[in-house]
DNA sequence: TATAAACCCTATAGTAACTATAGGGTCAAG
DNA sequence: CTTGACCCTATAGTTACTATAGGGTTTATA
């Protein structure tokens, strides 16, 4: 059994963190023995484990607490992870749009030379 | 001069959000007549239009200030945009290393006939 | 044994960039 | 002269935390 402190120490994340994951019900409350210090073991380091890997893939707290729930309902899982793929492959076209703009734009800087105009702030007018 | 619902309209944004950009300082304050309501000028229509142009690049709403004070400071915007499409890049391959992780995760899902069983869910365990 | 450092507690505010709501006032048309 | 469409301010809600204030508890040291 091990105190906040040393929970949080062990897996890498902040009190203030887990505290909030146990406010939004993403862990199961922890026993709180005569001083009111939260006592934790294996069960709930293995849920913050689980919350930290699906937030790694992109999931949110709210998707993360019904992959939870889900359990071992494949089907349903793999079609939260479908919509999750489908959102980071548009992000990632998004990105790449942007990235050409970017460079076009501060080619265009490097070639001027007249302190008082800027291609770039002049492209967002 | 046109009315705040007249202005977000033909800007196509919200009504509020021209209000929070008041309240943030990023457009001058418009005039108020006796009503009390405000009037709308090309000024700040072209104001507005900056700042929209500047997000769509990626820039942060208090980057954007400094954008618009920096004027025809060629080189600090040239810093900025570098510094924005730096981070561009980097989410990019983010993206495109969790698309890796999240394909070859539901791959092994559809192999699966195991109703008691679902190995995305068993990955993040 | 006393006390101080290190830890824990709850509750609340702050972050970014809005959006939505409550509870009003104003204006134009019928 | 009233109804509907518009405007106003101020405040709360969104996500996923982090930080702070103002306390209490435990452990180590003198």
């Amino acid at each position: 059994m091990k105190t906040i402190g040393k929970l949080a120490q062990s897996l890498n994340l902040n009190v203030e963190t887990i505290r909030f994951y146990e406010r939004e019900g993403l862990i199961t409350q922890p026993t709180k023995p005569i001083s009111g210090y939260r006592q934790y073991d294996e069960t709930i380091a293995g849920q913050l484990r689980f919350i930290t890997k699906a937030k790694m893939l992109g999931f949110t707290l709210k998707e993360i607490k019904s992959l939870m729930s889900m359990d071992n309902d494949c089907a349903q899982v793999e079609l939260l992870s479908r919509q999750k793929l489908a959102i980071i492959r548009e992000k990632i076209s998004d990105l790449q749009r942007l990235e050409k703009v970017i460079v076009d734009m501060t080619n265009t800087c490097i070639q001027n030379d007249d302190p008082t105009y800027c291609p770039i702030i002049d492209a967002l007018k």
